[in-house]
DNA sequence: GATAGTTGATATTTATAACTATCATGTTTG
DNA sequence: CAAACATGATAGTTATAAATATCAACTATC
């Protein structure tokens, strides 16, 4: 228990129980809990509701807590950060569903953090979608932003 | 003395010592040269380094106390956030001047708190430049990039 | 079916960002 | 040429974000 599992190719395989990825981060269970609260992170749940966590989602927070432990920028700074992803021009949006879509226009969390109805994100959940697991490093909206400029 | 004045027509002539600055914004004066420091905004100087503070200037600081204590995004947070203005659109920058841009490649800190030598930007000022006037209120990064998406 | 680990929620602790007070020195103003 | 206000720098205060501890109820595992 709590050993980094080798034997996993595919770094998106939701194999760690919550203890074990606290244990191997190094932080409490509850923080785990907190950044996805906050939509910083969208860990697989298994039926039952329980959480696992990939290797990607262990990089994912890591990335995170340099960002607000080093960088010094507030979970609500990040927040904000990963709301300007383009994500309307990455999924190609029409400018009728821009007019509509809350993740186009507000600027306050990321775009997964809004409900999704009645737009063509309804079609695939948010942890698949690839606004969401091309972008693993929050430090790295910049470049996310510039090649769409 | 510590009054608004109505007799300047143009919001960016900077009129207002630091005091009467700070007590219109109704917080200390160690607090707007900190935000000075952080690259947040840019006083006009006097030749004796005296700052001068311009109505646009006080709506400026209005905007990042609302995004501090309202938003809670820390200043670092705000940093990041104007280091996404696309200058190098703003001013049309080559692919060569941006290849050797800190603001273009860094995201740390808003592009005028970095040296400007020997690219386009030395021509003007920053306090004057576009970049830095368009946008007072660091809330509408996200509207200014999707001009240019 | 007993043990270990999960769930969300609330209460509490801790670390520190944001802000202010105060300083010796320099500038402005009547 | 005083009085008032500026300068940068340092030291101190305060507010609160980030992280943790703990809870009763629920789920997994052997």
């Amino acid at each position: 228990m709590f050993e980094i599992r080798k034997d996993i190719t595919d770094a998106n395989t939701p194999v760690y129980t919550i203890s074990t990825a606290a244990h191997l981060l190094g932080i409490s269970i509850p923080t785990l809990r907190m950044y996805e609260k906050e939509g910083l992170i969208i860990p697989y749940k298994k039926e039952s509701n329980q959480r696992r966590y990939s290797q990607n989602d262990l990089y994912r927070v890591k990335c995170i807590r340099e960002t607000i432990n080093g960088t010094k920028i507030s979970i609500q700074g990040i927040k904000h950060l990963l709301s300007l992803i383009p994500c309307w021009k990455i999924k190609n949006c029409s400018t009728d569903e821009r007019a509509v879509c809350e993740a186009f226009i507000s600027h306050d969390k990321p775009c997964w953090m809004y409900p999704h109805k009645n737009n063509l994100c309804s079609e695939i959940p948010c942890i698949s979608c690839e606004v969401y697991t091309k972008l693993s490093d929050c430090k790295k909206v910049k470049e996310t932003i510039k090649i769409y400029l």
